[in-house]
DNA sequence: TTTAGATTCAAACGTACATTTCAAACAGGT
DNA sequence: ACCTGTTTGAAATGTACGTTTGAATCTAAA
């Protein structure tokens, strides 16, 4: 069943697992070559080098998503109204799912990795993901802008920084969550589920009322600040 | 200055800079000890093993922050009618911002070392933090739980962790977004300003409204599932 | 000053890593 | 069946890692 696929194939599906469940550097090429079942030199072979292995495992699913999310912000920017805060982030649930149709758990490993990547290769991957998709990004922030018109960019650019980390961080120790709540809830949780659970929590994250000062020394008294 | 602090002291000081940068697994002790000016051989001498290490550096931060937050949340438990989220989110300011008083940037380390812990060493901090803090999270958990009567248990633990998430990626990248912050709006950004605009963040977060069925359908259209 | 214990030091150990090498096996077109 | 370019195979290269070792050095009490 698995063992007709081609070489190039076989090392993709087996470092995706491993690279997601370990980190990039903390996965070998021995790992991924085993697992794959075929030989050492290959990844070099067919990929240049370990770096590239990541890249192109990152890429069997950016090019799926990003034109997918790319046509998607066009049609909510070609809407006669603003869209709400809710139905800019709900348009993210369909092209994610799909992802699914890549490989089997597609949808978490690719969020899984994305968490990887943000946090092992400091920077690179930023860099790259700006480069590459920062025309798809820019549709997005003017998205929210014009779902929240009260929010300055400076908070705008936090509060997107801040609903990146949520999902990125709670996909990257997915099993571990979804193993507690199932433990804990007897909830059965798959990626939609936790998809759907970020909804209304990002939505209402981002449309947050900003605070003025006076609102602030209310109820974080003189701010800790102790020797200024 | 910094030449006449113990060896032990100089090898903590050193971990927890390059720890917090690059991660517990990517950094080696030679680049540790040869931060610190010390032998190779001393970590081993003064704290037994790499891993013992990194708990060592985590538990110079844990100590002082979470008797102090455990008072803070017996504090808000002694109330006479129950605290508003944003006010239960307030008590971890100066608690983790006099995490400066242990180190320089104290509290930048902390939560980034946090993060490291949560996506490196898959399970082990969480297990760690559950045995030796658990009655604290509780106290916590009790907070929120008495601040959001509508909110159900397992909808609270999701979204509390999806909250440690958005602070511990947050402050893993913190430099980076620090960085960014200051080019595009000429903010001078530091960690006190950042927890600060993740108060009002993450109390609307934890206390948005509960999605029904109905009201999902409206703005999911049939949830992707394509092939139910 | 001697001496016992604590600490530092240079060197080595064994293991694992990414990458390279080059011969062997394989493929399809002639 | 023969050749040509592509792919696989086993082995080796050089580097880096955490840890261990045993002698040298420091420290302070006797």
């Amino acid at each position: 069943m698995a063992s007709k696929q081609s070489t190039q194939h076989k090392i993709l599906d087996a470092a995706q697992s491993l690279f997601a469940e370990t980190g990039f550097n903390d996965t070998s090429l021995r790992q991924i070559t085993s697992l794959a079942e075929v030989n050492l030199a290959s990844v070099n072979y067919h990929f240049g080098s370990k770096k590239e292995l990541i890249q192109a495992v990152l890429q069997r699913y950016l090019l799926v998503l990003m034109p997918r999310l790319d046509q998607e912000f066009i049609r909510l920017l070609a809407a006669q109204q603003p869209n709400s805060i809710s139905q800019v982030l709900s348009v993210f649930v369909k092209p994610l799912l799909e992802l699914n149709k890549v490989h089997q758990n597609g949808t978490r490993m690719f969020l899984q990795l994305l968490g990887r990547g943000y946090t092992d290769v400091q920077g690179h991957l930023r860099w790259f993901f700006n480069h590459h998709y920062g025309a798809v990004l820019d549709k997005l922030v003017l998205l929210v802008q014009q779902a929240c018109p009260a929010l300055p960019p400076s908070e705008l650019f936090w509060r997107l920084h801040f609903s990146l980390g949520t999902v990125v961080f709670t996909m990257a120790s997915n099993e571990a969550l979804a193993e507690i709540a199932e433990a804990d809830f007897n909830e059965n949780v798959d990626i939609e589920g936790v998809i759907l659970r970020l909804l209304p929590y990002l939505s209402a994250a981002i449309a947050a009322p900003v605070p003025t000062i006076a609102q602030f020394s209310q109820t974080v008294p003189v701010a800790a600040g102790e020797g200024r």
